[in-house]
RNA sequence: GGGGGUGUAGCUCAGCUCUGGUUAGAGCGCCGGCCUGUCAAGCCGGAGGUCGCGAGUUCAAGUCUCGUCACUCCCGCCA
């Protein structure tokens, strides 16, 4: 028995046709005298008729036949008489009527039903992982995926880029994400990393001469899981020699043009804005703005700083600031979504949510009397309110205002029905600061990487005021999520030095971790810069999923375990004495 | 590390709070029978439960209390 053809092929022109198909039984329907067999391979399901007229041996044999049994049949195409077509099946114009039956494997029955609409706890789905992923979404999603990463490979074979691999045991480096290690067996009590980026490596690269590298590659990071965050996950990583970052932000502009074209057929507008992070900040409150909808913060710091109402005069004095979000026509909200979204807001550390709902001829608010006249007018005009509207207030420090009113925004953007669905909204967000400062280590981090150069007209600032020196990084961003990100790198040595001395580092510490690449710098490196996507969230929102897990074939849980396989498990004790390790007892 | 949600039949859930009380229910699936045009087939019958786990309170716990585990969403974290 040999397969003829997938089980979406067949149509009315194959009618008397001899055909065999081979899949998984989907649904069987017993009549008694005819048998229906839905037949469900990748591509699609084809409708089996097992009539004992046509092999009353056949006939019988199929009796057994449960769902998710594997068989061939071999039968004959016959279009279906008037009336019986089946719409919802690209196959429903023809039917097979078997004459052999092949039952390669019977099977359990399946824990769940093998179907898009049924909802299954993660859990289950994750113990029969195999089971899951025969359903018709996941099939789609993982195949999306290939698809998207033809199209990527595609677009950069042909220009000029070139697919390399580097190391997945590799060194541990100081900054960054918490590393997965793996110890050494032949030098004990030694341990490789697992790269948290190939970033190193394809800095290496270019200046190796290789001039443009990719990678679609996965990459580790040892820390709390979210919907969009795995501890394995993948990057399409690229690099680029002698440009700088117009040239690397064309490029990923046209990869996704393709990317969308390829795998959706949306023709996607470039170039895609940009905004620099100040702006991105300061309008949207947050660095990966969701630009579908208006709804803006504005700045009211100046106008409340010496009013009467403490909260938001101290808040400025103090070095923090107030503003404010106008949620035009909420004026209905009642007290207890209010409340709700005060509650919200404390998520991301505001101490309260102030609001003043206006009215035709006056406002509703609990702080609106602390106001004067002509700052009420300010107000007024500052954040344009009108009638109907209700609008928010955040006072706190700056980090605290822009996170709780971006998100909030965010928030009110999907419960206003703000957000138009099946758009696809790029902007680039630039000129990242280069460092932040790290409260609970009590130094300077990098917010990109440690290798991230400073705009040049910054370069004296990185003694005199480290955090306000900018970089030239940028992040693209899709629909308020961070896709990708990148920047021009630093490629003198001396220049290098003085950013991880900005970091904190002594010349000792930084000989040490990167001496190879101080070293290599030095060795005539070329101006280069590149950009990670992450290749699982962008498949992701090309395939209209909300979670990573739903593209990702064997995905682990929050826990990060593997149901399926119950990794982690326990080394052996034989494993850990070659290892030279010990597991201590908690 | 912290906060929220969930956990009852193979699956999805009801029952659980205010108010603990007979034999824990439903739909789907499964098993058996009938059935030659279904495509979520139909009709009849049946099986199936460590109420996540462990303590406690009580005459009595799916239900109340405490602990614990798992899944999930979020905060912290994620160069």
């Amino acid at each position: 028995m040999r397969r003829t053809h997938t089980c979406c092929e067949l149509g009315a022109n194959d009618a008397g046709a001899e055909v065999v198909l081979m899949g998984w039984v989907q649904r069987r329907r017993d009549h008694g005298g005819v048998i229906f067999v839905d037949l469900r391979d990748r591509d699609g399901i084809t409708q089996v008729v097992f009539n004992p007229e046509v092999s009353s041996m056949v006939h019988e044999k199929a009796h057994v036949l449960r769902s998710e049994y594997v068989i061939g049949i071999r039968g004959k195409v016959e279009k279906r008489l008037e009336g019986m077509a089946n719409p919802n099946l690209k196959t429903g114009e023809i039917e097979v009527f078997a004459t052999e039956l092949n039952i390669f494997n019977a099977a359990e029955t399946p824990p769940f039903m093998i179907e898009d609409n049924v909802d299954v706890s993660e859990n289950v789905r994750l113990k029969y992982r195999h089971i899951d992923l025969r359903r018709t979404l996941l099939q789609k999603n993982i195949i999306n995926r290939h698809r998207a990463a033809a199209s990527v490979r595609q677009y950069l074979n042909s220009r000029r880029f070139i697919d390399i691999e580097t190391p997945v045991l590799t060194r541990s480096t100081p900054e960054g994400a918490r590393d997965y290690l793996v110890p050494s067996r032949v030098n004990p009590g030694l341990f490789y990393a697992l790269p948290q980026s190939p970033q190193i490596f394809k800095q290496l690269l270019m200046i190796a001469g290789f001039d443009r590298y990719y990678q679609i590659v996965k990459c580790f990071r040892d820390e709390d899981l979210r919907a969009d965050r795995q501890p394995e996950f993948t990057q399409i990583d690229m690099e680029m020699s002698f440009v700088g970052e117009d040239e690397v932000m064309d490029i990923a502009q046209g990869l996704m043009v393709k990317l969308f074209k390829d795998v959706l057929d949306i023709d996607l507008n470039v170039p895609f804005p940009r905004l620099s992070y100040e702006d991105a900040v300061g309008r949207f409150g947050l660095d990966k703005p969701d630009i579908r909808f208006g709804l803006e913060l504005v700045d009211i710091s100046d106008i409340v700083e010496k009013a009467g109402f403490k909260v938001f005069s101290d808040a400025v004095n103090k070095g923090g600031k107030v503003k404010a979000l106008n949620a035009k026509g909420c004026l209905n909200f009642t007290r207890k979504e209010i409340d709700d979204l005060a509650d919200f807001v404390s998520v991301y550390r505001a101490k309260g949510l102030a609001w003043i709902k206006v009215h035709e001829e006056s406002w509703q608010s609990p702080i609106a009397k602390f106001f004067s006249d002509e700052e009420k007018e300010a107000l007024a005009r500052k954040i344009d309110m009108q009638a109907g509207d209700l609008v928010f207030f955040v006072a706190d420090q700056p980090k605290v205002v822009d996170e709780a009113l971006g998100h909030l925004r965010n928030l009110l953007g999907k419960k206003r029905g703000l957000i138009q669905e099946n758009t696809f909204s790029f902007v680039w967000v630039t000129r990242f600061p280069l460092l932040e400062y790290d409260e609970n280590e009590k130094r300077y981090q990098a917010l990109h990487h440690p290798f991230t150069a400073p705009l040049e007209e910054d370069y004296d600032l990185l003694e005199k005021d480290p955090l306000s020196v900018r970089s030239r990084a940028y992040d693209l961003v899709l629909n308020g999520s961070e896709i990708g990100g990148g920047s021009i790198r630093i490629h003198q040595k001396n220049l290098q030095e003085r950013v991880f001395e900005a970091l904190g580092m002594d010349r000792k510490t930084y000989e040490e971790k990167f001496g190879f690449l101080l070293s290599a710098l030095d060795s005539g490196a070329p101006p280069h810069g590149g950009i990670a996507f992450g290749f699982d969230r962008l498949v992701m929102i090309l395939c209209g999923q909300s979670s990573i897990r739903d593209v990702i074939p064997f995905p682990k849980t929050q826990k990060a375990a593997c149901l399926l396989t119950n990794a982690p498990s326990e080394a052996g004790k034989a494993q850990l004495e070659e290892l030279s390790l010990r597991i201590k007892k908690l």
